[in-house]
DNA sequence: TATTGTTATACTCTATAACTATA
DNA sequence: TATAGTTATAGAGTATAACAATA
């Protein structure tokens, strides 16, 4: 399996890198969410964003699958939708072909909610960024694309 | 400032590397939470556990250190702390040389219960990891330093 | 008066367990 | 019986505003 005396130059990066990932993922996370939320009246959690970005793109999506796909149980999403759909971002049907699911899509509010709070994020990262080279974005902009393919099965 | 007409390569770039982030970093961070939250009993929320790590390396810290450094409201440290000190994991005493301020350090307990939570954390992260080649976890590892250096002032 | 910290208040996020409605 | 979703319950995270204690 590994080597019996000290650790292989494998395991040191892999070690190190997911203690970088440790550290490093929870503090932009909160920079995102600070934003997020400093954003009114548009204001949407971070929880709230990303179930709105997959209705936005899986248009009458059932509540399992957007609990599945955001990595939340049930109850969470439901109430995440809940909010949503207090505040008219979110309609909330019940599916004719069988009445237990539920068909979310976004209101035309939500859409612009959605879009506007995307925008916002987007341009307050993008600041940040701007302090790397052309070449460092690049390979963070790949590092995230590989993040992406481990801890998400599809998008 | 910027090209009169459409988007420099530039702007291109960062803006895609600000969508990445924005779309992959909440997808990580569901993974190290729910990580975090499985490790019973010695499951830590992510807050709890930054905030033990920030004390144990910065030991005999005040809760205003604590909430700046996590880029947190000062009540929200104090509630953070509460918990701890409530499971034993944190001591919190009042500085003599001003009566003001709180002197926070982890007790042995404490210790043990983060450096545990951070190695099984570590691990399941590394587990993810190995998927990548050497190369590709080098150049995540050297992303994440990057974005540390955006969003975290020191460490 | 300024600073450190806590309390009060009000939301959201989160999970598990129990329940309802539908298939 | 199995599945989709909600409700009940409980605890943590979060911020702003108001307050207390100390400097």
């Amino acid at each position: 399996m590994q080597p019996l005396a000290g650790q292989s130059n494998n395991n040191a990066d892999v070690d190190e890198c997911a203690r970088e990932v440790l550290l490093v993922v929870p503090a932009v996370m909160r920079v995102i969410r600070a934003e997020m939320r400093r954003h009114r009246p548009a204001g949407l959690s971070v929880p709230q964003f990303r179930a709105m970005g997959f209705i936005y793109r899986q248009t009458h999506a059932s509540l399992s699958e957007v609990a599945e796909r955001l990595s939340v149980a049930l109850p969470t999403a439901s109430r995440t939708m809940d909010g949503l759909v207090k505040r008219g971002l979110v309609d909330r049907e019940v599916s004719q072909n069988d009445r237990r699911c539920s068909v979310l899509t976004l209101s035309n509010e939500g859409i612009t909610v959605y879009d506007s709070a995307k925008r916002h994020a987007e341009e307050h990262l993008a600041k940040s960024l701007q302090s790397l080279s052309a070449s460092e974005r690049e390979e963070v902009t790949r590092s995230m694309q590989m993040l992406r393919h481990i801890v998400m099965e599809t998008d």
